[in-house]
DNA sequence: CAGTGAGCGAGCTTCCGCTTGACTT
């Protein structure tokens, strides 16, 4: 057994540092905090100043009865929590929980793995700081306080099982508030007038040059009135511009910023980009993924200097020290990048491959020389008018840091208009245009939220920690109040003016807008409850509230403030607001009233209900008439929803005929429009059939073409077993019992398996029946 | 997998941040 006992707060942490500090010292893991809050009447005693009732986690009993025994043995315990407010309360939680003897417990703190830094560390060991624990404290009950007050109000007042809490809430309140601008937004178009002319290049050739006009019209006969003018017009090159600029490589990445990458250039959600790094750090391939930090250690520059010389050589390299400067950071770490600077590629699946990859290229080009460009703008006259049309082009002088990576932006757009080079032309040459066309476009709505731009603007406004973005997009998710989807645009005209070979023309054409790929929409339940929240605690839901508090933590942490008042001044008016709104509030549930039927006068209104969001036609009476109920689609929401879309969802289900003897039924379930015949369920062809126009020989040929597919389906039966099939199913073939399925294992030829394989396969267990999380 | 929406009431839900598996899809 070894004199010293280390604690850090991670696993692949102690395997490293193990191997720094040599036989002496055993170095061993917390896995995080060990203690929190206990559940019951929310942990916190609020009649004797807020004093925590801590409780071991259930999931954290064995690694502290491993840790007394460890600790108890060692003749010096070493903790070695990261340096920031939770590292500071975790070491602070060990040292009363193992019961530690301030004479053989030491703190230390270190921002890199790297074997100086932790030598340098143990040479200088400090007290454990009580009011950086105390900011903790603070930060944690005021956290526990408005989760547990608040939600328990929404449960009352709109729906059991609601949550709300300082992160999510605003979380939710940005999305819903991006949606309604979204909703409000009011289009407006302009003509954009573009031009190609031809000119000669060095050799002979004619080439194109593509330039734009310095103008937008707003009406079509404006833009009308100028191309007409071109028709006599003379056009040539009023001056060349030619100016330089620059570009410097983006800071290394921080867990933010990861993301955020990982999205726009892998196609990866918040949560696979963390299981995939956790992956990568666990098999020591780079640093720590939950950071803040864009600081790389000495060592990292040094081996990222001498990999850039020697494959790009001296003039690619420039030193670079990033500063961080997000809200609210705390730099425990460093910022994530390779172990290794010289492993440009490791083994591994091919997601780790990629992020890995990404990695690498973005910390290298972090050392890299500022890329140089040359950008031209050529203006062109028009002889009758005053307006100019403008080309620019763009020459890279020296690559730079755009040999290895660029970063890449949310605006997907802008790929179009990339800049290239322009042919050699000279001022007052005259230019012959090819064609002129003035394009009606219209001006864009606010972009939704991706998983990853969500993470941007909660850091930027210092709401949430590296460690709780992903998790905090997934509660928003699991709770109903955001869902992430795709939605399909809609086709929009547009008019084109063309004047080619001295004519005019005039096209209306077609295009598609509005379409979305994995944004987030705020669902019925997460506007409701946005608005109930900001009704009643407008102060938990401003967007700053988090930096505010963050000020007082700041102090409790200098010393400045008690961490009990600070609180107390904070709860006294807070728990009046939960009165309050207990009080006061009317039971919600977004309802809106329409109007009324016009075939049969009754009144329409949408409202969320225990399924979910409805419509329903007629009132409930005391005669005992009952109102119509449908679930709205999806799509639709309770703010937008018109009294047409509303009626219209009452036309199904439909009745349209029978087949052999059965009813032939139409309606749209949770998987889309279906047809229902004898028990059994086809779904409609998308985007071919229509439910509401559907017919019955339509009808039957879907149900024979289903009839012929479960045909097709099956591969095997048994006399003897009549109840067991072999199937074809999405994931391969497999065995149906008795209602319930069974997995083939993979490679096994389905064909072959006997009756007595299948029992075989049966008897070790059914297919992992769906569960629910709990 | 596909419908439903009464009313009563017991017992439960819930936060943020620090960690890793153990799970399912």
């Amino acid at each position: 057994m070894q004199d010293n006992l280390v604690i850090v707060e991670s696993p692949a942490k102690a395997k490293t540092i193990e191997k720094f500090l040599g036989k002496d010292f055993h170095v061993t893991s917390s896995m995080g905090h060990i203690r929190d809050l206990e559940k019951k009447d929310a942990g916190i005693d609020l009649e004797n100043n807020y004093v925590p009732k801590y409780v071991v986690s259930p999931d954290k009993k064995k690694i502290v009865t491993e840790l007394k025994k460890l600790a108890k043995d060692a003749k010096q315990v070493w903790i070695a929590s990261d340096e920031d407010r939770e590292g500071e309360a975790i070491a602070w939680h060990l040292q009363e929980v193992l019961k530690l003897k301030p004479e053989k417990t030491k703190r230390i703190v270190f921002h890199e793995i790297t074997k100086d830094a932790i030598l340098k560390a143990v040479k200088n060991p400090r007290p454990i700081d009580i009011n950086l624990v105390n900011a903790q404290q603070a930060r944690r009950v005021l956290d526990r306080l408005v989760g547990f007050e608040v939600s328990p109000v929404l449960w009352k007042k709109v729906k059991p099982s609601l949550s709300a809490g300082r992160v999510q809430s605003v979380a939710v309140r940005l999305i819903v508030e991006r949606e309604r601008e979204i909703i409000n937004f009011e289009s407006t178009s302009a003509f954009r007038v573009t031009a190609v002319f031809l000119v000669p290049d060095d050799k002979g050739n004619t080439v194109e040059l593509k330039a734009e006009l310095n103008k937008r019209f707003e009406t079509k006969a404006e833009a009308q009135k100028f191309l007409e003018k071109c028709q006599t017009a003379e056009f040539s090159i009023a001056d060349i511009q030619t100016r330089p600029s620059k570009r410097t490589p983006a800071a290394p990445f921080t867990t933010s910023t990861l993301q955020q990458e990982a999205s726009r250039k892998l196609g990866f959600s918040v949560s696979q980009t963390m299981s995939v790094a956790q992956r990568l750090y666990e098999s020591g391939k780079i640093t720590y993924m939950r950071t803040d930090s864009v600081n790389l250690s000495d060592l990292a520059i040094n081996t990222s200097k001498s990999t850039i010389i020697n494959t790009h050589g001296e003039k690619y390299h420039k030193y670079r020290q990033y500063t961080t400067k997000s809200k609210g950071a705390q730099e425990a770490h460093e910022a994530i990048r390779p172990t290794y600077m010289d492993q440009e590629e490791v083994s591994g699946t091919a997601q780790e491959k990629r992020l890995y990859e990404l990695i690498w290229k973005r910390t290298i080009a972090s050392q890299m020389a500022d890329a140089e460009l040359e950008r031209t703008t050529v203006s062109i006259k028009v002889s009758n008018t005053s307006e100019v049309f403008q080309a620019t082009g763009e020459v890279i002088k020296f690559d730079g840091f755009l040999r290895v990576y660029l970063e890449s932006t949310d605006n997907e757009d802008e790929g179009s208009d990339a800049k290239s080079l322009l042919p050699p032309v000279k001022t007052n040459q005259v230019l012959r245009a090819n064609f002129i066309e003035a394009t009606e476009r219209f001006s864009q709505k606010p972009p939704r939220y991706t998983e990853a731009s969500l993470v941007k603007k909660l850091e930027e406004q210092g709401i949430g920690r590296p460690s709780t973005y992903a998790p905090t997009i997934t509660t928003i998710q699991n709770r109903g109040y955001v869902v992430k989807e795709d939605r399909p645009g809609v086709e929009r005209e547009y008019i084109q003016l063309t004047l080619k070979n001295g004519k005019l023309s005039d096209k209306t054409k077609v295009e598609t807008t509005g379409a979305e790929k994995s944004k987030l929409f705020p669902t019925d339940i997460g506007m409701v409850v946005n608005d109930f929240l900001m009704k009643y605690f407008d102060q938990i839901m401003d967007y700053s509230f988090t930096a505010n508090v963050e000020v007082e933590f700041d102090e409790i942490a200098d010393g400045k403030r008690v961490w009990n008042e600070v609180i107390d001044e904070f709860y006294k008016p807070f728990h009046q607001h939960i009165e309050n709104a207990l009080e006061v509030s009317e039971r919600t549930n977004g309802e809106r009233v329409l109007g009324d039927d016009p075939k049969t006068g009754l009144p329409v209104s949408v409202k969320i209900g225990r399924y979910g969001p409805l419509a329903q036609l007629g009132e409930a009476t005391e005669e005992g008439e009952k109102p119509q109920f449908a679930s709205l689609r999806p799509g639709q929401i309770l703010e937008t929803i018109t009294l047409e879309e509303a009626l219209e969802l009452f036309k199904l289900p439909r009745e349209i005929g029978e087949y052999e003897g059965k009813k032939v039924k139409v309606n749209i379930g949770r998987f889309g429009p279906y047809i229902q015949h004898d028990s059994k369920f086809v779904s409609l062809e998308k985007n071919v059939d229509d439910p509401y126009s559907v017919e019955l020989p339509r009808a039957i040929e879907l149900i024979e073409a289903k009839r012929e597919k479960d045909r097709n389906a099956l591969i095997k039966t048994f006399e003897e077993e009549p109840e067991l099939r072999i199937l074809n199913g999405r994931w391969g073939p497999y065995i149906s019992y008795k209602k319930k399925n069974y997995k083939i294992a993979k490679g096994t030829e389905a064909e072959k398996l006997s009756l007595e394989d299948c029992m075989k396969i049966i008897e070790a267990g059914p297919a992992p029946k769906k569960g629910r999380k709990k």
